[in-house]
RNA sequence: GCCCGAGUGGUGAAAUCGGUAGACACAAGGGACUUAAAAUCCCUCGGCUUCACGGCCGUGCCGGUUCAAGUCCGGCCUCGGGCACCA
């Protein structure tokens, strides 16, 4: 052992062992419980940066923890290789997105190994390999068989100067990136996947998953949105183009009564036929309002925050009640995706209709008072809000007096009977549009016939193979552009492949499977291997995959359970969701400039110190401030530990632990190391806070410190069995330097084929604890008793204590708390 | 706009079930060692106040529950994530 620690030939020689001994290859092994800790795999964007550092880092701690516990360990990694910055990259570069991609990977393949993650290598997948995206395909004509796929019109950003789809992201301030067209929307046929049919499994399953965030189950509870109401029908008082009524959804039928208008989306059927038969009375206006509706971003967001702006179509419905005539308007905010694009309009009891009547002078008439309150004035025209609360019906004819669930089952019963309505159950979520209009993607696999319509591409044609040697002209998709990619023959007629390609969020929703027989040839997956590791026991990723891609991979589980290829009801057992990295209080980025480059740091201080700093820094959901100085700190903490098992192992060789002949401060550090040990387990496997694991590590190293005088045997003895602890316990976190510290101690087998420690109970025992007193509420003094004292010795103690007689003296003693092995409370007149 | 989070010393944070706020680090200041520097080691380190013992205040803001609140409840403010074609 040299006596400085020198990372560089440290971590080469810990790497080089795991790589000779095949370390981290695994295969089923039904002797031994599995155990399969994934991290969200990168897209190969160009180099690492601290955000995947800390992911990996994360997932390879928690997986080195578990190998020590016994287990059957799985830590697979690939890249999702698909994706719209290899055409941007490639289109600089005057290269080909493929060949970036493949550069990219082979680089930040080698960044990971520097960081020496425990990673099975044998199974690396690309998404953008064929003989991954072949079963994608596949996997989509099978769904295409079972009617889980469909094809409709759907709007797109349009750039009207490139002629070509731009993803949300190429759209600035309504321009596009490149052209700086204003962009519109456009309908085009595209490919959607039902997810909608398994909406509610995938609401019901949340409840299947306890070692989830609630944060995230409560997402994506509201994305998915889930709501009792009413749909319902109101009829046009005159017929316009063959449309004589449409249908509305509403979860406040006890404000019906108070409907004054209804309002429909730019898109909705009645509304384009009402500006065509305006256009026709030389009364364009209406035409040009929708045409202003065209440019409108797609974006929710920007709906949402846009000012809300409505034209009046002239045209009257009939209040399904009352019967009284209502004003048809067309509104910018309504969304023709949900619900059935129109809705009614309650400008006393809802705050966004409340501002259009406002606006545009409708009429505002209440029909809800709050409960238990004679204010009858609430949500009319000028308190300048609406009542949006549930509360007693008013000026509703037959329903006044009735709450909120009264009148919502009698008018429900009344609109069934009179056939105007139903109870319905609503979701906000939309199906899946898988289709994309660009190159780098995996073909969409279906051939579409000259006379419309089209056939799935069956399997022996499968893959359908993307091009990778391609030029990028800037605009369109090469498979477009390329008059020949798509012409094709099928039962020796001519046919053409479809050019769009899939959402890449595909490629992600089935990857985890994946892993477990990434060579398998005869199918999508293999079910001796996918059901020995399925369900991955830990997944790992960015918070801000909360919703979109977690909700797509829980919904593809279930697809391909139910096509029989795996047997479990969710993919993600446990799930971690690890906060961004911050410098200077903000996202660390290449746009912002702020970015620190772990390849540098790594060079300079070894990857265990990185991996040190970034897991000492905070708990890992939450947001980490990088800090130069800090990471100088997680090296100093190595040098020390490396010079104190130096230091001891120069000492001598440590007689035998005899626990029965040990003095106090011996006593002392043995109950620490114990304590140590017990916390880290738990900080490892249920709390998940690797920052107090470390510095609980850094307190154990602060007490051997003070235990001086190695000439004792008992003493090098004590102090052996605390390093060795150290060791073990540090282990997960920094592998390189504990692999050797731990040969240092002795130990012929390789730290990561140690077992983890085990609590000796007996060592935790103490003999006194010092609780706190206090004074009505406030710490007045602490006292040392027995561990099991009960509460007269402790009030003994207390009162014994000077500072403690000064408050409670010649004061009546009301009541006294006592928290054993805590706290006293002395509570005083 | 809607949904979900977070706010504690100069800084990153800790306090695991409502029970001694600031563990463990970083930075800073002081000291030891050194010809010197680096490295290392030791001490101090929330604010105000006191010769000292101690006292008062303090976990974004306002209010509430409780013997006791960083922690629970109600109302705000600020910052961050997501909003369906960025991944």
């Amino acid at each position: 052992m040299h006596e400085q620690y020198q990372h560089t030939a440290v971590e080469a020689a810990a790497q080089q062992h795991w790589r000779s001994n095949d370390s981290f290859r695994v295969v089923e092994d039904h002797s031994k419980a599995k155990f399969y800790c994934l991290s969200m795999f990168p897209y190969p964007s160009g180099k690492l940066h601290m955000g995947h550092v800390r992911n990996y880092t994360i997932g390879d701690v928690i997986s080195r923890f578990q190998r020590m516990q016994g287990k059957n360990v799985l830590q697979p990694m690939g890249w999702d290789a698909f994706g719209l910055p290899a055409e941007n990259a490639a289109i600089k570069n005057n290269s080909a997105p493929a060949k970036w991609t493949y550069e990219n990977i082979e680089y930040m393949k080698g960044q990971l190994q520097s960081l020496g993650f425990a990673y099975d290598w044998s199974r690396e997948i690309a998404t953008c390999r064929p003989d991954y995206y072949k079963w994608e395909q596949w996997f989509f004509t099978r769904l295409y068989e079972k009617g889980l796929v469909y094809k409709k019109m759907a709007t797109v950003n349009w750039d009207p100067v490139d002629c070509t789809v731009l993803a949300n992201e190429q759209v600035i301030d309504g321009r596009g990136w490149r052209s700086g067209a204003l962009v519109e929307r456009k309908e085009i046929p595209q490919w959607f996947i039902k997810i909608t049919a398994y909406a509610e499994q995938l609401l019901a399953d949340l409840e299947k998953l306890p070692h989830w965030p609630e944060q995230v189950k409560t997402m994506q509870r509201n994305w998915i949105g889930k709501s009792r109401g009413i749909t319902m029908r109101f009829d046009l008082s005159k017929e316009i183009a063959g449309y004589d009524s449409f249908e509305i959804y509403t979860t406040r039928p006890d404000t019906l009564m108070g409907v004054t208008y209804v309002s429909l989306a730019a898109e909705h059927p009645i509304a384009q036929a009402a500006a065509e038969k305006l256009f026709n009375e030389n009364k364009p206006a209406l035409k040009q309002f929708l045409a202003e509706c065209k440019l409108q971003s797609v974006a929710e967001a920007d709906m949402a925050t846009m000012e809300k702006k409505g034209f009046d179509t002239g045209l009257k419905a009939l209040h399904p009640i009352s019967g009284r005539e209502v004003p048809v308007w067309v509104a910018n905010y309504v969304l023709m995706d949900y619900g059935s694009g129109a809705v009614m309009a309650v400008p006393a009891h809802d705050q966004r209709d409340y501002e259009f009547a406002q606006k545009y002078s409708l009429a505002i008439e209440q029909v809800i008072a709050p409960l238990n309150s004679p204010s009858p004035d609430k949500g009319r025209d000028g308190e300048g809000f609406a009542f949006t609360e549930k509360g007693t019906l008013i000026n509703s004819a037959e329903f006044d007096g009735l709450d909120f669930d009264g009148a919502f089952d009698a008018i429900a019963t009344k609109l069934e009977n009179l056939g105007k309505g139903r109870i319905t159950l609503n979701y906000r979520l939309r199906d899946w549009g898988v289709s994309r209009q660009r190159y780098w993607g995996a073909p969409i696999p279906m051939f579409n016939l000259p006379e419309g319509g089209e056939i799935p591409v069956p399997l022996d044609r499968l893959p359908v193979l993307l091009p990778e040697d391609v030029v990028m002209d800037g605009v369109n998709s090469p498979i477009k552009s390329d008059p020949d990619w798509r012409k094709t023959t099928f039962d020796g007629k001519a046919i053409e492949h479809e050019t769009d390609t899939f959402d890449t969020f595909m490629e992600s929703s089935w990857y985890y499977t994946r892993y477990t027989c990434p060579n398998f040839t005869e199918g999508m997956l293999d079910p001796n291997a996918a059901n020995y590791w399925l369900p991955v026991d830990q997944y790992i990723g960015g918070i801000e995959h909360a919703i979109l891609h977690l909700l797509y991979a829980r919904f593809f589980h279930k697809l391909m359970r139910d096509e029989g290829l795996v047997q479990c009801d969710e993919p993600f057992q446990r799930l971690l969701c690890q906060g961004m990295v911050l410098k200077d209080g903000s996202k660390m980025s290449k746009s912002k400039g702020n970015t620190v480059d772990p390849q540098a740091l790594i060079e300079q201080y070894g990857a265990d110190t990185v991996r040190l700093f970034i897991m000492f820094a905070a708990p890992p959901e939450q947001s980490l401030e990088w800090s130069d100085a800090g990471v100088e700190g997680a090296h100093r903490f190595l040098k020390r530990l490396w010079r104190a098992v130096y230091t001891h192992t120069q000492a001598g060789t440590p007689a035998a632990l005899d626990a029965s002949a040990l003095d106090d401060n011996q006593k002392t550090l043995r109950r620490k190391t114990h304590e140590t040990i017990a916390k880290i387990s738990n900080d490892y496997s249920e709390r998940q806070t690797f920052n107090t694991a470390i510095a609980a590590v850094m307190e154990l190293l602060n007490e051997v410190g003070k235990v001086a005088d190695a000439s004792n045997a008992q003493n090098l003895a004590v102090e052996r069995e605390a390093l060795e602890a150290a060791v073990l316990l540090l282990s997960p976190v920094a592998p390189h330097i504990t692999h050797t510290l731990w040969q240092a101690l002795g130990h012929s087998e390789a730290v990561i084929d140690a077992a983890w420690p085990v609590v000796d109970a007996a060592a935790l025992t103490k003999t006194s604890v010092e609780i706190a007193v206090q004074v009505n509420g406030k710490l007045r003094g602490t006292v040392t008793i027995a561990p099991d004292a009960k509460q007269p010795d402790a009030e003994l103690a207390a009162q014994q204590n000077e500072n403690v007689q000064k408050f409670i003296d010649g004061k009546e003693v009301r009541k006294v708390i006592f928290v054993p092995g805590k706290l006293l409370n002395i509570v005083v007149a």
